[in-house]
DNA sequence: GTAACCTTACTGAACGATCGTTAAGCTAAC
DNA sequence: GTTAGCTTAACGATCGTTCAGTAAGGTTAC
């Protein structure tokens, strides 16, 4: 295979090109398992024209998150920013949340991937970059809408359940025997809202709990 | 360093103490960054005594994720006989998985590591051997408690409830700026449960849903 | 206008380290 | 004497990384 050389001859943003083919690979297959010859495979290149772009792999690695989560965060403050009533909102955010995460694969994935990885500096950045922001949306929108729970607690319950469901979805599909489409997101997006509504809202006819 | 070498001389369970090792190393790591000198290293053998144990890298992880998993699916069970309201036993399961959870990161982060890597044989097997039966017996209760709803998406949002909170862990570490006690996942599992019974129970002043 | 020079974006080749795995030999228990 | 349970040594492959060189453009000097 011949490659092409000089300046201009390249892509205008070879950079982008691997970023995204590393993202690729890394969300499927981890760190440890994408070595540096996959990647120049895969943007048809030879390994040391990568050392041109990044330092080493684990540049790479840290250029490959903050392209896949970069901006992620600002889209849910849009979302709280409707004027409705916080119930329409709460389902508005669960339904936008299941649908970010189908159909976002590769940035779910390397999401759970550095959830389980547990490095602590980098959970702090993605802590900062990723999950904080929404997540003290969803706790103002909870302290609104269950005074009487711990809005931490109910925040932590919207996230779970969905980002639970992701996690479950490959045994589902298994136990079901059928594949998980859009629409059996979109009803489980359903059925959690109105669990959520129904479960943490006052009730007039029952004690204050908790 | 010395070998012990001869029949006896060595433990009784070597193939144990192996399995005990990977384990922790599969689940701190993943499969690709663990070595086979990393796993003869924690047992103070050499990479080819291994060899005499298991048939190569694969066969541990395959013996590891067994011997991990093995008996884990038949305490639900247990749990589902008892003869209380089904609303106790709820409240009785999602504490129990907390803990079981929370207690056990090894198998758990095994666990999350294989929903992850989602080769579809191996997913077959988890399903099989660690899922299928304690979804079941989750989606039987739910049928008791929550008539009102499909029993397969009730199920599925109890066990992402405590999934998602497990998930969600390290992150919520950051957020809350201290460590999470075994104090927060029994206030957790105590406010899932609350929000499952309220929020799937038939209410009498609504309208039935679904 | 063009020759000289600089910079950018690569190339092929190789470095030492580590990978999974195997072969051959030894020792102690049965 | 057989065999289980190791040992040391080494195999070829692949790993991340580096290095010296080269081709194509842009810039500057004349």
């Amino acid at each position: 295979m011949q490659y092409q050389t000089g300046r201009k001859s390249s892509q205008p943003d070879k950079r982008g090109e691997i970023l995204q083919a590393a993202a690729t690979q890394f969300a499927e297959n981890g760190f440890a398992a994408v070595s540096i010859r996959d990647l120049a495979r895969a943007v048809n290149t030879t390994p040391a024209a990568l050392y041109h772009h990044f330092s080493g792999k684990e540049a790479i690695y840290r250029a490959t998150l903050e392209f896949v989560f970069s901006d992620k965060a600002r889209a849910t403050s849009d979302l709280a920013k409707g004027q409705e009533a916080p119930e329409v909102m709460l389902e508005r955010l669960i339904v936008w949340l299941t649908r970010q995460f189908s159909d976002n694969p590769i940035m779910t994935r390397l999401l759970q991937r550095e959830l389980l990885t547990g490095d602590k500096e980098r959970i702090k950045l993605l802590t900062k970059e990723v999950v904080a922001a929404p997540f003290r949306e969803i706790e103002s929108l909870m302290r609104r809408l269950a005074p009487d729970h711990d809005d931490t607690l109910s925040a932590v319950s919207v996230l779970s359940l969905v980002l639970g469901y992701v996690e479950l979805t490959p045994v589902l599909e298994e136990m079901t025997g059928q594949p998980v489409t859009h629409e059996r997101d979109m009803a489980f997006a359903n059925h959690a809202s109105h669990l959520v509504l129904q479960g943490l809202s006052p009730q007039p006819d029952a004690g204050k709990v908790q």
